[in-house]
Order: C-alpha cells, then structure tokens, then sequence
RNA sequence: GUCCCCGUAGCUCAGCAGGAUAGAGCAACGGAUUCCUAAUCCGUAGGUCGCAGGUUCGAAUCCUGCCGGGGACACCA
C-alpha cells in the first residue's frame, strides 16, 4: 500500500472506530498546495460531520488527536472549516524513499484491485495515404493511454481497426490503377476525387513489377480487386512503418472485410438485433434545419434511442448494403466477444457525433456488462513560425506524419502529444518544438533525468563508486530540509497519480506531474547554489550524501517510469 | 434547429471526480554562473476563473439558462 493509502485507511479506522458509517466513501487525503498547512491533509471530519448529525470542526479534533497517536504523525491540526492536517514523521517519508528507487515495484503500488482487460482502439486511419500530423495525435495519446492502464494493472489489447471495405479503398484502387499505366509509359491525368499524391506512385510500380500489362485490357471489375488488396497492402506497410518512427506499434490490425468474408458477422449481429426487437423498418424524421435537400427513405433502424442516442440510426442503406454504423456495431460486437470488460475507442475530433450511437450499441450488444468510453482527440493546428501550415489529404500536400517525426524527433512529438488534455486543441509549432529551448516541456523533464544521473556521476568521482551502492537501505532520516521534504511527497503520490490517469484516461496527467517532480528537483539542485549545505553531493559528509543520493535515485525511477509510459527516453546525459 | 467539446493572467494551458489566499510555462521587468550541466533557478508584475441564477458549511470545479469559439449532425467512411 502506498503511503496516502496507508494514512487514508488509518483514519477510516479512526473513524469507524468513532462509530462514523456514511460517507466513508468520500475521504480523502491529499498533499495540500501549501506546505505550511502539513505533508498531507484529510477533509474526512468535513464530509461526514453532516450525516453524523456533528460538528465539522469538532470531530476534526477528535481525529486529529486520535491521528496524532499514531507512529507516522508527529503533528496532527485543525484548519480551516474542519481540514485535518498531518504533519509525518521522517521515518514515514523515509520509508517512500527507498521504495521508490525500484521504480517499477513502486508503480505497482498504483496496481487496481479489480483489474479488467481492456481493449483499446486507436489510430485505425483509412489506408488510403500516408498518416499525417493529425493521426500522430490519437496514435501517442492512445499508446500512452494504454501503457498507463497496463501500469494500473489490467491487461490491454492494443487495436487497429482497418477501414478496407468501403468505398474509399475503392477509390485508392482507382488512383492506383493510374499510376500503374503511369509505371507502364503512359501519361496520366488525375481527375479530380482521386488521390493525387504520389505516395501511390510505388504501388503503381508494383503492380507494373508483378502485373507486367495484364491488368490494362481488363475491364474495371476485373482489375479493382486485385489493385485494391495490392494497394492496401502497401499502405498499411507504410502506416505501419510510420507508426514505427513513433515507436507504436499495435496487437490486432482487425480488417473490416474480415467481418464479410469468410462468415458475413455483420449479418449475424444485425440479425441477433433484430431477434431482441432493437430494429425495425421506419422514417427517420426530418432534422430541422435539413428542410431542402431531405427526402424521407424506408430504412432499416436500430433503435439507439433506447440507450440514450438522439436518434434511430440507420444500419441498412435503401440499396441495401450495410452502412459503416452496421459494421462497425459487428466489429464491436466481436471484440465484446472477446471477452473484454471495457472497450475504449480513441477518436478524432470529427467522430464527435458517433459516440451516443456506439455507446448504445454496445449497451445493447452486452447487456450493458461491457462499457464503452470514446475519447475524442482536438484537432493538431500546426505552424512554423506562426504560419499556419496546411494538411489536406486531398490536396496531396499534406505535412505527413513521418516527417514531422524525423524533422523533430520522436520523443518531442509524443511529449507535446501528451503535454495538453486530449480534448483540448493542440498548437504545434515546427520552431518552437525544434528549438529545444526551456519553451519545451520534453527537454525539461529529460533534463532532470539526465541531472540525476550526473549527480551519481559526480558523486561516484568524489566519494567513489560505493557511495552509490546499497542505497535502498539508507535511513534517509537525514532529508529534513523542505525542498527535501517536497520531493519526497511528490514521490509519495505517485502511484496515486498513476492510479487516477489510468481510470480518467487521461494521460496528460503523467505528463504533467513528470514536469512538477522535475521542477522541484531543478529547485532543489540550485537552493545547492546558494546554500552548499543542500548540495546533493557533501564530499565531508558520506552519510547525507547518500541520504541525497537515494533521494535522486527515487525521483530518476519515478521519471523513468512515467517517461517509459509515456514512451519517451530517459537520457543519461543531454547532447 | 439538435448534439458534443472548449471559454481560467497579454499568449499557450494545468487545476488531481467541490475544499483552505486560483497555478505553471512563454512574453515583460529585476536578479543568480570561482560552486554537483545557466538546456537551470530566484524575485516582481499580471486574473470580476465568459455572463446570470441554483445546489451547500464551501463552486473555476456540480445543475439550469444565456453569450462567444470549434466540431459533428439520414443511405461519408
């Protein structure tokens, strides 16, 4: 148990002790923002002075001097309207020291006692091009997301979802099909509504390479198929091999034709819908504010009111093919047959009207056992300079993601990926990220790493290589200074912090704490500047130093840790 | 017209599932380098938390209604 754990379940001991029931639920205990009022603070007196018929500040006292008793509490005060607030013994932060050096057995703190499989879906980019910045962002926040939930113990399925039946890939067969004759001699012109970049030009090459001119005389129907399954290999090559320059890479690519051929599971799903009386032949009503262009259509509707959606949804286009919504409730479907307990899908901004409908599809698909959350991922506005920088996949001048990557660097694209909550917009600016100024939050973090390893390195030069060794078993009773005392107790919540990204899916959480810890330790290094009695490294004192030394091993695990999750390197030096 | 997201310092954003005088970075101004990496740090200045109600001991945070910005809205994937 981690050590806010560990003073939460003494006061909710206390307190039942005290004959207190409602309410426990509700008690907290968080390190508050200013350090005079204690290392850590408990709002317990306040919530459950009212169903308890008290006074707040009152049975504060009461818990206070119960708390007060305890051997991990040398102070324990009432503040405010009924604030609890602790001060700890050296021995309790102490024990959070050595701990933490063994950064992954620490992090395991943050470990759910109900872990769940979980599948977590991202990217899944139609195969019809190279990705762009765009997907960049869905792709790190999905990985990221994923490590984050691994960390809190439960067991993730990372997964692409292939959008290769539809239309589209029709369309990329197409544009291949004419930089195949392009390959073979002849001159092309691109009509417009194909894809005009010349990522296609190698797929084209390809098919000349394998087809020589068999496929030119052939009519349309006979050549797609085959352009088609050529062109998506290609692209999905290539996709893969962009994820790979951002270190991504997924457990289950599952195809949308998979769910058609051998076995037609879109039919099967659809069928088991209607068995359980959720479709039926109908109207949809007229949006308001759509008056010109509607006409009403017989569909086939699923009844996604039932479970909260705004509307019927179509799952039958009047021709009667299936509609994308039909396909993808199959492809979720199969995945609740899986056997996962939650399913999440990482979106892009535009998929904002889809969440109600696959929600409730699911609800209805599992018998509301499996929850679905959609997280919608804002638009990447990209700049250099201020200039805004255009990305159309239709004009075939987009900024694609592979460069972006290799121009910048892996590690500072996933960082300022993460370094904003996923529903926000995000400003990417080529100059700011590539200055590798204090302005970017990576270097930072990454610099307070490296700064811990060159304290080891100075330390071993002055003191030799012993003063490093054993450090899990100092007694660290020597760290009594507050910037000390600070680090300590952001060590303290972190598996807290990694507890509560994982179950909001909020990754930047991690980020963002990283930058703290990182801030309190560059603090803490220069107050050694003014006053060299705080230096981590005391050549006349072998036993504080290694006090310190411990102190700096705690916050570089801790680092490397969320940095690993977050799938940036941890660097030894800088340069 | 409906739905979703956003509205916090000049700019870019945090604010941990309501808590104690609202935080950070950048920009501005003033400092720190014989000293473990100045890619760092310290200080000053800067905010009616879009507006108006409501819920309660307590609201930037929850609810309702407006205003403003972005996105999505039947056989497009």
């Amino acid at each position: 148990m981690h050590l806010p754990d560990t003073l939460r379940a003494l006061i909710i001991d206390i307190v039942q002790e005290a004959g207190l029931r409602e309410g426990l639920d509700r008690v907290t205990v968080e390190a508050p923002r200013d350090p005079s009022h204690g290392d850590f603070a408990t709002n317990a007196a306040m919530v459950l002075a009212k169903p308890a018929g008290r006074k707040p500040r009152e049975l504060a006292e009461e818990i206070a001097a119960r708390l007060g008793q305890s051997d991990l509490v040398v102070a324990a005060s009432v503040a405010g309207p009924g604030f609890v607030n602790l001060t700890l013994t050296q021995e309790a932060l102490a024990s959070v020291v050595r701990a933490a050096q063994d950064g992954a057995a620490f992090t395991a703190l943050a470990r759910s006692a109900t872990p769940q499989k979980v599948n977590v879906e991202y990217v899944s980019a139609n195969p019809t091009g190279p990705m762009h910045v765009g997907h960049a962002r869905g792709a790190v926040v999905g990985d990221a997301l994923a490590s984050i939930l691994e960390l809190r113990g439960h067991t993730v399925t990372r997964e692409y979802y292939i959008n290769d039946a539809g239309a589209q890939v029709d369309v990329l067969a197409r544009s291949a099909y004419l930089r195949y004759r392009e390959a073979l001699g002849e001159t092309i012109d691109i009509p417009a509504g194909l894809y005009p970049g010349d990522y296609l030009v190698p797929v084209g090459e390809a098919l000349a390479a394998t087809h020589g001119r068999a496929l030119v005389d052939q009519p349309e129907a006979e050549w797609l198929p085959v352009v088609r399954d050529v062109a998506i290999d290609l692209m999905m090559e290539r996709v893969r091999e962009d994820l790979a320059a951002l270190n991504i890479t997924h457990d289950v690519f599952f195809s949308e034709r998979s769910l058609r051929q051998p076995e037609d599971l879109v039919a099967a799903t659809v069928e088991r819908l209607r068995r359980d009386g959720l479709i039926y032949e109908g109207t949809l009503p007229r949006p308001k504010g759509q008056s010109e262009e509607w006409e009403d259509r017989e569909q086939t509707l699923f009844r996604s009111t039932q479970f909260g959606d705004e509307i019927d949804r179509a799952l039958l286009k009047s021709d009667g093919s299936y509609t994308y919504f039909a396909s993808d409730i199959a492809y979720h479907d199969n995945k609740i047959g899986r056997g996962f307990d939650r399913l999440v899908d990482v979106l892009g901004a535009d998929h904002g009207g889809y969440v109600k409908r696959m929600t409730a599809a699911v609800a209805a698909l599992s018998g509301g056992r499996v929850r679905l959350d959609c997280f919608m991922c804002q638009l990447v506005k990209l700049t250099r300079g201020g200039e805004p920088v255009k990305m159309s996949k239709r004009s075939g001048e987009f900024v694609t993601l592979r460069e972006v990557v290799e121009e910048v660097g892996r590690d500072a694209v996933r960082f300022m990926m993460l370094f904003r909550k996923a529903d926000a917009p995000l400003d990417f600016d080529f100059e700011k990220v590539t200055e590798q100024s204090r302005d970017n939050p990576v270097f930072y973090v990454q610099y307070a790493h490296a700064r811990c390893q060159s304290v080891k390195r100075q330390a071993v030069e002055a003191l030799g290589p012993q003063v490093i060794e054993g450090l899990a078993d100092v007694s660290a009773l020597s760290l009594t200074d507050e910037g000390e005392r600070a680090l300590m107790r952001q060590l303290a919540t972190w598996p807290v912090t990694v507890a509560n990204a994982a179950d909001a899916a909020e990754p930047h959480r991690i980020a963002f704490a990283l930058h703290e810890l990182a801030s309190t330790l560059h603090m803490q290094w220069n107050r050694g500047k003014d006053n060299s009695a705080l230096r981590f490294v005391n050549p006349d004192d072998r036993s504080s130093t290694r006090d310190r030394l411990a102190l700096v091993e705690a916050v570089r695990a801790v680092i490397a840790q969320g940095l690993a999750a977050l799938g940036v390197m941890a660097p030894d030096e800088m340069r």
